[in-house]
DNA sequence: ATTACATATGTAATATTATAACACTTAGAG
DNA sequence: CTCTAAGTGTTATAATATTACATATGTAAT
């Protein structure tokens, strides 16, 4: 090995609490609450709310998670770059979410902010929905 | 005046409660959170949360008012009739909000919808903006 | 190795947002 | 009038999120 150590590479310089936070989600799939996830990671180290919701404010800023705010929730990104702006489909009954990856959809809004001169640096689109098993019950 | 008493108009039945947290909304304008609410209309005889929630919660179907999820605020409709599909810019410096009657927009986003075959009830989009008097200081 | 700085951590206390439970009242239909 | 659905008033409590402060850690320059 060469004195230099370059594996410290910026894109997993994550902390640990940061870490298990986002393992976590990523396991999960699903979007969880942030006193969800202080329950699951009591065993890990985590005891207090703001351990968790100092982690979440960070994997938010990077962009490895998204907050769906009308369920107060996190979920892990599901795409490789949104830049922050996210798209997300809720079923209105019974809550499942899923990011829309329609890459169609999401370019065609971003045209429709261009073409209205809207100067916008981000959105959050929240599409409700009735979900598969939903409709077939 | 005949023996049926027709004034009583479906649009106007809202009960004191209702109309005195609508009215509130009205003249201000901005979005207003729900325990200001609460306070501001102690005077009104408004004593407990669960007053103002419900309040809120039924104006909010009849789509006289429409919640701003990720500021935990409640803001009177602008337009006609939303049909419960909301559009909305915040600024992200300041918190302002304002609600979108860009019909293109609006309309833009429902064909994509449409093209995209996603059989959506409804939706909501935020976008993030600098507003005006952001952007000059 | 020492310093300086920015970032993260641990912990306790507290603030903010929202709902559950229950007894009671009111408005409108028939 | 009687019945019913909706709304009310009240207390207590749950769920979500932040403030404050002391300590620790990672990184880079000296
Ligand atoms: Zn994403
Ligand atoms: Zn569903
Ligand atoms: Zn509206
Ligand atoms: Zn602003």
């Amino acid at each position: 090995m060469s004195s230099t150590h370059t594996h410290s590479k910026k894109s997993q310089s994550l902390t640990k609490n940061q870490r298990i936070v986002l393992d976590l989600l990523q396991n999960s799939g699903e979007p969880l609450k942030a006193y969800f996830i202080l329950d699951s990671l009591k065993k890990e180290g985590l005891n207090s709310p703001l351990q968790v919701y100092r982690a979440l404010d960070k994997l938010v800023e990077l962009g490895k998670i998204h907050k769906i705010e009308s369920i107060n929730s996190f979920i892990i990104c599901n795409n490789s770059n949104c830049a922050s702006n996210t798209a997300f489909t809720i079923c209105e009954r019974c809550g499942k979410v899923k990011e829309i990856k329609n890459k169609y959809l999401t370019d065609g809004v971003s045209d429709l902010v261009k073409d209205n001169q809207l100067e916008i640096t981000r959105y959050n689109l929240e599409f409700y929905v009735l979900c598969k098993s939903c409709k077939i019950n």
